[in-house]
DNA sequence: ACCTGAACACCGTTCAAGT
DNA sequence: ACCTGAACACCGTTCAAGT
């Protein structure tokens, strides 16, 4: 059977998930698919390409949510449990950002949140608040992995979704 | 004249000013300032400690600001005509965080934007802040790449700015 | 104290040639 | 259509040895 970009894709996201970004290598990913590192290109334009097609899948399910903090706060918990998930999101953002599922579920809700009409302010609010949970999520996964290197007790993946909650909250209703 | 590590941060700091965080590669760096990429290792532990060193250097003339929308914006400009400046900011965040002396700047302003007592909330409003900062001037930045590939008009950076202190009036007000 | 030079263990990407 | 195999042009880091 003949890889297919799903594969390609799919491992990719298991690698992600296991051993974070640093091991997320097109040459590694080949290997584990046990094909040489140039049958890859078949399937994906670049590691950019990639990770936007991971960034992708990691969105698909998102649900229909009518509360900016309800978004967020799903959000938060879908990446938390991803190492390095907030840089992979970030290269997607930068490269193809309408395939960022996320911001455009945001964009939708700025009106709730009390933004005023026009295009670009809700673009800012809605990347605003992406950007807010992104670094939410870096942070909280960077202090897991410093407790993890001082053999202290890591923060609660809770903690990580109040905090968004609250930014979020704050965000909405300015 | 033996290298210092002024020497070594002010080419590096040189270097992503002019060409961005691709082209500041340590074999680079080390060309650049004419000795062998060995040398470096020396004056820096590694490239982390490096970034840590020029986010250092481009925070190092921080003024003091009473108002977080000003301090946002001041930050903003600063980073907004050095390529990959977020970037460069956010490993420094996620590897000595104590170095990025714009956040203890956000902290000292949380309770002046209606931020309660305690040092946890006043964390979590600073990193707000900042990732807010952060992710519009890597938008920014974006944006002006994509109009340099497809030979449109850049965006302004008064943009930018205008965005970056209606994000924080929004943020600061609870 | 500071640096060289060479090595180690990798990268992403391309592309003629094969099947 | 899909993949191999090898190459190209790089990386960050280490470390014995030199000065």
């Amino acid at each position: 059977m003949a890889l297919t970009r799903a594969d390609v894709v799919a491992t990719a996201t298991r690698i992600l998930r296991d051993y974070g970004l640093a091991d997320l290598t097109m040459r590694r990913l080949a290997r584990e698919l046990g094909v040489g590192p140039g049958a890859l290109y078949w399937h994906v334009a670049d590691k950019q390409d990639l990770l936007v097609a991971v960034t992708e899948g990691l969105m698909a399910r998102l649900p229909v949510h009518h509360d900016a903090a309800e978004l967020a706060c799903w959000l938060a918990s879908t990446l938390l449990p991803v190492p390095d998930a907030a840089d992979v999101v970030r290269v997607a953002l930068a490269w193809r950002p309408e395939a960022v599922s996320a911001l455009g579920a945001f964009e939708e809700l700025a009106s709730a949140a009390g933004v005023g009409a026009g295009v670009a302010p809700r673009e800012a609010w809605a990347r605003g608040a992406l950007d807010l949970v992104l670094g939410a999520v870096s942070d909280h996964q960077e202090a897991a992995r410093a407790a993890v290197a001082r053999q202290s007790e890591p923060p609660a993946a809770g903690q990580a979704e109040a905090r968004v909650r609250a930014a979020l909250t704050r965000w909405s209703r300015g």
